[in-house]
DNA sequence: AAGTGGTCTAGACCACCGT
DNA sequence: CGGTGGTCTAGACCACTTG
């Protein structure tokens, strides 16, 4: 008698920290507004800063926040659709206009084995590298590196432009003129690799959505592009009818 | 004079150590082995326990690694490629023999604002809800919410079934006889609920791929699917030859 | 009971951003 | 410069699995 078992599974403090971190966001909070910093908001929960931490990472994660360092933490705005290409279109990216920006084009290409067995190129042959990044409100989205195999656009090797963006235009122009015959693609969690987070504007290791797209001509594998985006900020979206819109019923800071 | 500056940027130790382990995963592990415990990896690599599972962590997420509690931490198998059905076909899911299992159907089916709005609905409506998990290999690879408002499908009511997997299954039939219009679908990034962690035996927080997906008839949407996949050992594919397959040259343990 | 990964603490210092 | 989030430490205890 006496002690009355509230929870015979106790919820770790973490857990519970970003529920009720989480209804006050929805409730006492407009997207954009700052929250007090870390140091404040766990002595106002009576916990160390680490469990703080592990609850906001979450919430991060799961893009209700944005942090930044020397910056401070954010309510971020509900996720972006990004629209991926409906799978039954079959159509080069960036052939209307949707945000794709070349970088560079390069001709080195490391391939690990895993791209060397998606591109189905004998290891040895000359591969393009492509480098594009998808902007979008200012905010760079994706990151993306597109390979092809110099033996599957025969017009490669007449490009001269110089390094830089002018090169990598030349290559996706190449490219499109080649016709599909089909395309697979998948998408998978990943971490940002030190180069592609700094593009991302992230800290390098941060979440981020893979998607992994085979482009095929009836020769074969044309090119295989491999795309990173913010996993924070994104929301993939497939559709055929793609006005999807789940968005939080939250204020817009003044 | 004389301190050499190595690193302008110094990488972060849980970098660092995550790159090394990852070699070594590559090397000197085969598929299923198990690794030495983290107090003792932590000690041979001279960083705080906090710090090496900093490291493990981003490994897990990446699906290097598998971490069970009061077991230990294994060298996880290269990701499962799960179809998820590509955009072009338009079916419903389970048509064909794939995996999902029935769980159950209940009538209440606690609807989010984001939901009603996905379902474009009136509140208030009775709204049904269809438990599935998706099963392959004896492991739950998916758990899935099915929302169905009642008033999309007419042979709802005369439903009897009792409750559980028989329930489902009936519901499933009658849907199953509409005929689909269109679909759209959306992947992001979330963490598990305590209840789908449950299922998918990983703990509550645990990275998610949740995959929400519209199906339209004629009359409008028909129903609203919101899959939730395990990120670290699922690789989402939409071929329309869906044979992907990345594949580590690791050696399956003995 | 012993051993594992999971949670939590209270501190310290660092890298970065703004003023 | 001061303030922010990011990294790191050295401990402690808990929840879970297995023999």
């Amino acid at each position: 008698m006496g002690t009355t078992q509230l929870e015979s599974v106790p919820e770790p403090k973490y857990l519970h920290l970003k529920t009720v971190l989480s209804e006050a966001l929805d409730q006492d909070f407009a997207v954009g507004e700052i929250l007090p910093n870390e140091r404040e908001l766990a002595a106002r929960f009576g916990v160390a800063r680490a469990t703080l931490r592990q609850a906001l990472e979450q919430l991060e994660l799961e893009g209700r926040l944005q942090r930044r360092r020397g910056v401070g933490t954010t309510v971020a705005p509900p996720r972006v659709g990004v629209d991926v290409g409906s799978a039954s279109q079959h159509s080069w990216p960036g052939e209307s206009i949707d945000g794709w920006e070349p970088v560079d084009a390069a001709e080195e290409a490391v391939l690990t084995p895993a791209l060397l067995k998606l591109l189905g190129s004998a290891p040895g042959e000359m591969v393009l590298a492509v480098r594009r990044s998808r902007v979008e409100q200012g905010q760079v989205l994706a990151a993306e590196l597109l390979y092809v195999p110099a033996s599957s656009v025969p017009g490669l090797s007449a490009i001269d432009a110089p390094a830089g963006p002018a090169r990598a235009r030349a290559v996706m122009r190449e490219l499109q003129k080649l016709v599909l015959d089909g395309q697979d693609r998948s998408v998978e969690l990943g971490s940002a690799r030190a180069e592609d987070a700094k593009e991302l504007d992230r800290l390098p290791g941060a979440p981020v959505l893979l998607v992994t797209t085979r482009y095929f001509t009836v020769a074969g594998t044309a090119a295989v592009s491999v795309a990173t985006y913010r996993a924070d900020t994104c929301r993939l979206t497939f559709g055929d009818s793609g006005d999807v819109q789940i968005t939080h019923d939250a204020r817009v800071a003044s």
